[in-house]
Order: C-alpha cells, then structure tokens, then sequence
DNA sequence: TCTATACTGAACCATCCGGTTCAGTATAGC
DNA sequence: GCTATACTGAACCGGATGGTTCAGTATAGA
C-alpha cells in the first residue's frame, strides 16, 4: 500500500512535459512578456498561449497581471522548487546505488589487475 | 524565435506527472518488482500497470527484463539526470532574480526604519 | 468618437491518457 | 499433460490536452 495524493507536483510536471510552455518559461527568465508577445514568439495563437499561460498558472510556475488591455507574464516565486526538491530527493536513492555499484567495478577491475600480474609471473 | 523540441525531456516529466507512476519510482528505489506486484501494490489490474510501466521505461526512467514468466522492473541508470540538469539550470535563473528581488526588499525596509527614525526624532 | 489592439470565452476537433475488460500466449510446477 | 500464474495485446471508455476559429468585451490613442 503506498501513498500516491500529492496533485501540485502532478500540475507542474505535466505544466513541465511541454516543450512549448518549457520554452515560455525559459522566455520568462530572460524578460516578462504579454501574451501575445509569448503568442508571435511561439507562431501561436492569442488563445492558444493563453491556455499555456493558464496551464503554468494553475502549477504556480507563473503569475500573470492585467493592467489596461495588457496582461503581464512573469516567472512565479518559489516556482520549480517542490520539483527540484523531489527529484533531488530520488537522485539521492540513484546515487547511493551508482556508488555502491562503483564499487563492486572498482574491486572487480582490481582483482583482474593482480589475476593479471599473477598470471604473467 | 525560440527552440522548443526536445522530445526525451517531454516524455520524462510527463511520466513524472502522474502520482502512481511517481510512486513506482518510490517503491522501486527501495527494491526491484514485478509486474504483478506493482499492480497488487497499487491496486491496479496487470494490463494497467504494465502500461504505467511502459511509459516509465519509454522516458528511460525503468529498464525491465523477462526471465521466464516474470518481468522485473528496477530503476534505469542515469534516471532523472537530465530532468535535474534542465530544472537546476532554470533555478539558477529564478535565484539570481530572488536575490536581486531580496536586496531591493532590504533596502526598502533599511530606508523605512531610517525615515522612522527621523520621525520619531 | 472611431478604430486597432489585447485579451477572453465558447465551441469544436483530433489525439492522447489512465484505466478497464476480455481473450490470448507462455511458463512453472505438480 | 494439466492447471495456475504472469504477462501481452486489442479494444473500448470517459475525460483531459493542444490546438484552432469565431464572436465578444474593453481599452489605448488618434
């Protein structure tokens, strides 16, 4: 039995499982950019970015305001970091194994070395 | 303009976006499983964990292997190496932004505390 | 006031997703 | 050889996704 309820990271890896709304993201970094900005940098739709925009949005990778006709895009705060936390907190499970796995190559390659040297007394 | 295609980063956050397959990875971080035992665990049928399962090994999150009846499924090497690389990449862009962000907080605040003090003179 | 711009929302479409059932194949073990 | 187990594959289902068009509202600026 295993506990699987955790629906904000399932929002942002699927915000995250889009080139295009990736590429938004890395826009955002550079300058905060209207959506149709965003739209003609993308050769989208208004709509269609639109939907992006509200899919990163929803994750709380972004935060948007309307000022006038113009709604302004910007990277959100704290976006990426329950992400960054978990995949770095199962990197550490990988890790621990690739090292322990490094090892046994280590001695195994070792051991041939000295079978080697014995063989070629 | 803007790059946006790179399809293995696609298919790894997608199977990272869904809560049953994060937990797999969970579980076979502790130990490897089949099939069937993931599908008990999960309380799923066969035919839909090993669905789960292809998407994982699709992004080159699983690797599995057939010996007999049984497939084992353990967690693939180098897993969740580039999908750090890209978010640790992009966390470096949204700190540098906080820290500018956190100086001109503090300096809003240190020019407070002075204009209170003048006040209060 | 008129017009161009910027967004919003509804509706539609094809495709994918998470899950199922059902029918099949292959192997382990008596 | 028989049977239970473990997987595989096809087909189906409802709902989400990525995109569009079209029709609307609101605002900036001449």
């Amino acid at each position: 039995m295993v506990q699987y309820r955790e629906t904000r990271l399932d929002a942002s890896f699927a915000a995250l499982s889009d080139a295009t709304r990736r590429g938004v993201l890395e826009q955002l970094g550079r300058a905060e950019a209207s959506i149709s900005q965003l739209a003609g940098k993308f050769h989208m739709t208004l709509t269609g970015m639109k939907k992006h925009i509200g899919v990163l949005e929803r994750a709380a990778l972004v935060t948007t305001e309307k000022a006038g006709r113009v709604r302004t895009c910007r990277l959100g705060v704290r976006a990426l970091e329950a992400e960054a936390t978990w995949i770095e907190g199962h990197r550490e499970l990988w890790s621990a194994r690739f090292d322990a796995l490094d090892k046994i190559v280590e001695h195994l390659k070792s051991k041939e070395r000295a079978d080697a040297r014995r063989k070629n007394r």
